[in-house]
DNA sequence: TAAATTAGTCGACATCTGTTGTTTATCCAA
DNA sequence: TTGGATAAACAACAGATGTCGACTAATTTA
């Protein structure tokens, strides 16, 4: 089901086709109605494929969001080399970035972006983020669920509203003056 | 379509009678099975309404929780008297204390709390979070959206952190660890 | 209290969902 | 290269969704 890293190159070819064909008819779908409106069926149309074979693949189309923006994200997050590395304040700065980033650059694309669209994304992201905070955190003696829960959050709050601002600042701008809210609590604990 | 509070008094009894069938029928069904197994038609049917009648009353299922949501909550913030004081520690700390009871509570009721359900309770609390914030801190000279934004999803993310511990510490002893990661961040605007 | 308004019922419709059983085609390994 | 395994196509199903128009019943108001 889930294309395993590993397993991706010695794929049976008939599943690497079909499951590029879904993939590739949802993106173009995400750009020209909104994620609410796209069916399953909408899908398999464009994609040439049997209905029947999308359940074969994903769950739903949540799940075939979800996995698209999981692997988007990751590259995003691998570009930046922030998957190598460990807490500082220069890469908090730029995973902060890379999220703004991310959510406006989906905005862009994506028409209408409605509720259930955002919550699922909220969630995929927010477990990466998460888990790379966790990472970066990891060294520490003391427990750092807690404020890598808050910091988290927060940086995903903050990349969200900056995102939905009608007349957004400049990347930079708003960075510098949102970073110490985040960066003050990751402190003392990296 | 939604009740205003100031019509809701004089409003046609037939249709308050239904309106308060379908509340009572979804929050019982509820209770017993998840969110996302409940059709429309279950709670049709256990009102005794017929199902086109639902819709003359909310657009899905989805608007019907978020209605009820709502109104708890609220009942919640009004019940500490949170929503006629201004920015202090012990009334942020009231505040966290507050979403943290709530999930928990909610939890404790439903059946099976599912993706789809998380994350529509989800914007509905973090709206009301933010709006009390910014009423707080509206007597601030500086802009304040973006540390209210911060500081709400911290709230969030750490209620619903709690509210997920398979071993979950005392509400006290939690806040307590807790509170400062959030409070930081608006003391300089209180 | 009669007339007008509005809520609720009923049956039907087109559409979508997820699933199943059968058949056809493609692939891979012996 | 052939035979077994497995992916995909196809057809059909039960159930859910949201909407409609016509009909009935309750409520409001004039």
């Amino acid at each position: 089901m889930l294309p395993n890293p590993k397993e991706e190159e010695k794929l049976d070819p008939r599943v690497k086709r079909t499951r590029g064909l879904i993939l590739q008819s949802f993106e173009t779908l995400l750009a020209e109605k909104g994620f609410e409106t796209i069916s399953v069926q909408d899908v398999t149309d464009k994609a040439q494929i049997n209905r029947a074979t999308f359940y074969a693949h994903f769950p739903d189309k949540y799940a075939l969001l979800d996995y698209l923006i999981q692997k988007a994200f990751k590259t995003e997050i691998e570009k930046r080399t922030l998957n190598v590395c460990s807490y500082s304040p220069d890469n908090l700065r730029n995973l902060i970035l890379a999220v703004m980033e991310f959510l406006v650059h989906l905005h862009g694309d994506c028409f209408q972006p409605h509720q259930q669209f955002e919550s699922l994304i909220e969630g995929t992201i927010k477990k990466q983020i998460f888990d790379l905070l966790s990472y970066w955190l990891r060294k520490s003696k003391v427990p750092t669920e807690i404020p890598a829960t808050v910091a988290t959050w927060a940086i995903y709050g903050l990349a969200t509203h900056y995102s939905h601002m009608k007349k957004r600042p400049a990347l930079e701008k708003f960075v510098d003056e949102a970073y110490p809210l985040v960066a003050v609590n990751l402190e003392q604990f990296a």
